[in-house]
RNA sequence: GCGCCUGUAGCUCAGUUGGAUAGAGCACCGGAUUUCUAAUCCGGUGGUCGCAGGUUCAAGUCCUGCCAGGCGUACCA
C-alpha cells in the first residue's frame, strides 16, 4: 500500500520537474534516484523528499526555492481524491512534504481486516530458500543461556525470512564425535568410579558440572549393554565408551525436549558421526587437495587458508592421524551448500568469530561462492537478579543454564528479552524484571494491548448482544481523530518493518516496533472511547481495534509468543 | 601486536538508504479512573552521541587516527 503511494509522489516529483524545465523555471536536471522518507515530526507531514536538496548545485539555486518550484507545480493537482491531499515546501532546508489522504489510510486497513494473520507477508523473498543452523550445541551438557539467546534470534529470523516469502529450513548440527565426546565419556566414567567409593582425582578439564554424577548414577553394574553384556563387564575403554555414547543420548533428548518447550522446531538434525562414516569428510579432504588447497607438514594435513584471507593456515588433520573440527565442518557446509539454498546461515558465539575467515575460505577453495554462507554472530548475555549480576562460569560447571530460565520467567518473557536488543549488542537479561508482572514489562505491555482489545469486544457483545460488525464491511470514513490516522499509519509499516528485519537480519525490530503500536494504541485507547453512541461510529473503532490486534497477533506469532485473550 | 564486537540521558537501550529541534523504557517529580482491564495514559526533570580530525548543502550515522571495555588470536570446539 505505502509502495503504491511512493510511486505517485515519484511519479508527480518527476513530472513537476520536467514541466519546470519546459516552462523554463528549472534548469534541466538530471535526477538522482527520489527517495521518501517518514518524518520524525508530525507536522511535517506523512512523507517527505530531499530531492531539492540533492539537485541543488545542479539546479544552482537554494533548495528551499527549487522546492518551493516544484510545490508550486504538483500543488493543484491534489483534491480529496487523490491519493496525496496536501504538500508543502520547507523554507528553511527544502525539504518537500506530503500528508496522504485519510482515504488511502483507511483502504489499507481495509487490506488488513480482510486478510488478519496475513498483512506481514511480502515476496521479497520469493522463489528463494534459506538454511539456518543455530544452537548446534555438542550433547555434552545441558543447554546455556548463549545458546537460548542464539535459539531465539535464529528461530525469529528464520519465522522473520519465512514471512518474507523465504523457503526456510532450520537445522542442528550434532557434533557428536572427537574430543568432546571422549571428554564426556571419560567425565561419566571418573565420577562413576567416585561414586563406588574410589579416591580419585577429577581433572579440570573434565566437565564439572553436578549434572555428570547424576548420569554416572543411571548405569549400574549390570546394566545391559552391547550382545549381552553387562555394564561391569567391560573394558575400561570400551566403558568409557559406552559412558560416552549413553551420556550423550541422554543429554541430546533433555536438549531436545528444551527446545520444545522454548518453542523451537529443527526441520533437520545432522550428526557429524554420520558425515564421518558416509565417507563425507575423506572426500572433501580429496577434493582440496585435488585444487591444491591443502599440504603435509609435521605430519599434519594442512588448508591453505591463508590463500583465502585468513591469518594463517589450519590443520585438517592432526598428525595423530585424527580429524579437526574443521574438515567434518568443511564437509558439513559443502553439503548444504550442495541443498541448492540461496541463503545458509550459521548463528555462532562471539567466542567463534575467528573461525569465519577459514570456514568461508574454504568454500571458497572448493569453488563455491563464500556470499552465501552468512556467519551471523550473537553476542553473549549476562543475567542478573535485579542489580545482582549472577555467575556463569562454565568452568566452575555452575552456569545458569537455559532450562532455569525457562523456569523462571517462561517461554514468552525468555524469548521476547533474548531477541529485544540488536544482536550485536551484550545483553543484560533481568531475570526480576521478566519475571516481574507490572508495567516494566515490555513483553506484558505489548500482550496486554492484544489482551485489552478483546475485552472491548467483549464488552460489546455483552453490552449490545450483537455479534462483531463483518470488519471488511465496516464503513471506515468514520476515523478521521489524527490519533485514529497515526494508529493506521503505524500498521501500514508493518509489512515493510517485517521486510527490512528480515533481509538486514534483524529480529529486534520486531519487538521494538510491536511497542510502538501498542504505546500509540494504549494512547489512544485512553483518549477515545471504542463503544459509543453511534453505531457506526463504533464500528469503525471497532475494526480499528481489530487492526491493531491482528498485527500484534501476527507479530507475537512471529517472535514465538502467545498472544493471550485476557490477562 | 593483530582481528571482530561495543561506547548515545543516572541505568538498560533504540535511532531506517547520511536529513528537519537526538528518542523510548526504567528511575525521580507532578497529575488522570461515577463510563470499554490503571499490567494503561498525560505532563515535567535529565545529553560535550567515547575523543580528535576529515568528507558533505547536511554526520549519532560515512572515512582516518586515538582512548576505553568485551571476545578471539590452538594440531579445542
Amino acid at each position: 500500500m505505502y509502495l503504491k503511494i511512493e510511486e505517485t509522489i515519484v511519479k508527480l516529483i518527476t513530472e513537476a520537474f520536467q514541466k519546470a524545465s519546459d516552462r523554463d523555471l528549472l534548469p534541466p536536471v538530471s535526477l538522482p534516484p527520489i527517495e521518501l522518507q517518514i518524518p520524525r515530526d508530525n507536522a511535517h507531514g506523512d512523507l517527505a523528499s530531499n530531492i531539492a536538496m540533492k539537485v541543488a548545485s545542479q539546479a544552482r539555486r537554494p533548495p528551499a526555492e527549487t522546492a518551493k518550484v516544484i510545490l508550486s507545480l504538483i500543488e493543484p493537482e491534489l483534491n480529496q481524491d487523490t491519493e496525496i491531499v496536501r504538500i508543502e515546501a520547507d523554507p528553511r532546508k527544502g525539504f518537500i512534504n506530503f500528508t496522504i489522504n485519510p482515504s488511502t489510510l483507511h483502504e489499507a486497513l481495509r487490506v488488513i481486516l480482510l486478510s488478519p494473520g496475513q498483512w506481514g507477508e511480502s515476496k521479497a523473498g520469493e522463489g528463494k530458500t534459506a538454511l539456518l543452523e543455530f544452537i548446534s550445541a555438542n550433547p555434552t551438557g545441558p543447554l546455556t543461556v548463549a545458546h537460548g539467546r542464539q535459539a531465539a534470534v535464529g528461530d525469529v529470523l528464520a519465522n522473520l525470512m519465512k514471512k518474507a516469502g523465504f523457503q526456510v529450513d532450520r537445522e542442528y548440527y550434532l557434533n557428536d564425535r572427537g574430543r568432546q565426546m571422549k571428554i564426556l565419556g571419560s567425565s561419566v566414567y571418573l565420577r562413576r568410579r567416585q561414586l563406588h567409593g574410589e579416591e580419585l582425582d577429577f581433572p579440570g578439564e573434565y566437565y564439572q558440572g553436578e549434572y555428570i554424577i547424576n548420569l554416572a548414577r543411571g548405569i549400574p553394574d549390570d546394566l545391559p549393554v552391547a550382545e549381552g553384556k553387562k555394564f561391569s563387564e567391560l573394558s575400561e575403554a570400551e566403558a568409557i565408551e559406552y559412558c560416552g555414547s549413553y551420556a550423550s543420548t541422554i543429554l541430546l533428548g533433555m536438549i531436545k525436549e528444551e527446545l520444545r518447550d522454548f518453542g523451537v522446531k529443527m526441520d533437520g538434525w545432522v550428526s557429524e558421526t554420520e558425515l564421518v562414516a558416509a565417507g563425507d569428510v575423506e572426500k572433501v579432504l580429496g577434493e582440496l587437495a585435488e585444487r591444491g588447497s591443502t599440504y603435509e607438514k609435521d605430519d599434519a594435513l594442512w588448508f591453505r587458508a591463508s590463500s583465502y584471507g585468513d591469518e594463517k593456515d589450519r590443520v585438517l588433520r592432526k598428525s595423530g592421524g585424527d580429524l579437526t573440527y574443521l574438515s567434518s565442518d568443511v564437509a558439513y557446509h559443502q553439503e548444504k551448500y550442495g541443498r541448492g539454498y540461496s541463503a545458509i546461515l550459521d548463528f555462532w558465539g562471539p567466542d567463534h568469530h575467528g573461525y569465519i575467515a577459514r570456514l568461508k575460505g574454504s568454500m571458497e577453495a572448493l569453488g563455491l561462492d563464500p556470499g552465501i554462507l552468512e556467519i551471523v554472530i550473537v553476542q553473549l548475555t549476562t543475567l542478573y537478579e535485579g542489580k545482582k549480576k549472577l555467575s556463569m562460569s562454565t568452568r566452575q560447571g555452575e552456569f545458569i543454564s537455559l532450562r532455569q530460565v525457562l523456569d523462571e520467567v517462561g517461554k514468552d518473557a525468555a524469548r521476547y528479552f533474548f531477541v529485544r536488543r540488536r544482536k550485536e549488542s551484550h545483553l543484560d537479561f533481568d531475570l526480576e524484571l521478566a519475571r516481574s508482572q507490572t508495567n516494566e514489562n515490555p513483553v506484558y505491555y505489548v500482550q496486554y494491548a492484544h489482551a485489552r482489545i478483546n475485552s472491548i469486544f467483549k464488552k460489546y457483545t455483552e453490552k449490545t448482544g450483537l455479534d462483531l460488525p463483518e470488519f471488511g464491511q465496516v464503513d471506515l470514513a468514520h476515523l478521521r481523530e489524527p490519533s485514529e490516522l497515526e494508529v493506521i499509519k503505524k500498521l501500514i509499516l508493518f509489512p515493510g518493518l517485517i521486510e527490512s528485519a528480515a533481509l538486514t537480519r534483524q529480529p529486534h525490530l520486531l519487538p521494538a516496533y510491536l511497542e510502538d503500536l501498542a504505546a500509540i494504541f494504549h494512547s489512544y485507547y485512553n483518549q477515545h472511547r471504542v463503544i459509543g453512541e453511534d453505531p457506526e461510529m463504533t464500528a469503525a473503532r471497532l475494526a480499528l481495534a481489530r487492526g491493531v490486534q491482528a498485527v500484534i497477533a501476527e507479530g507475537l506469532d512471529i517472535l514465538g509468543i502467545s498472544a493471550p485473550d485476557s490477562m
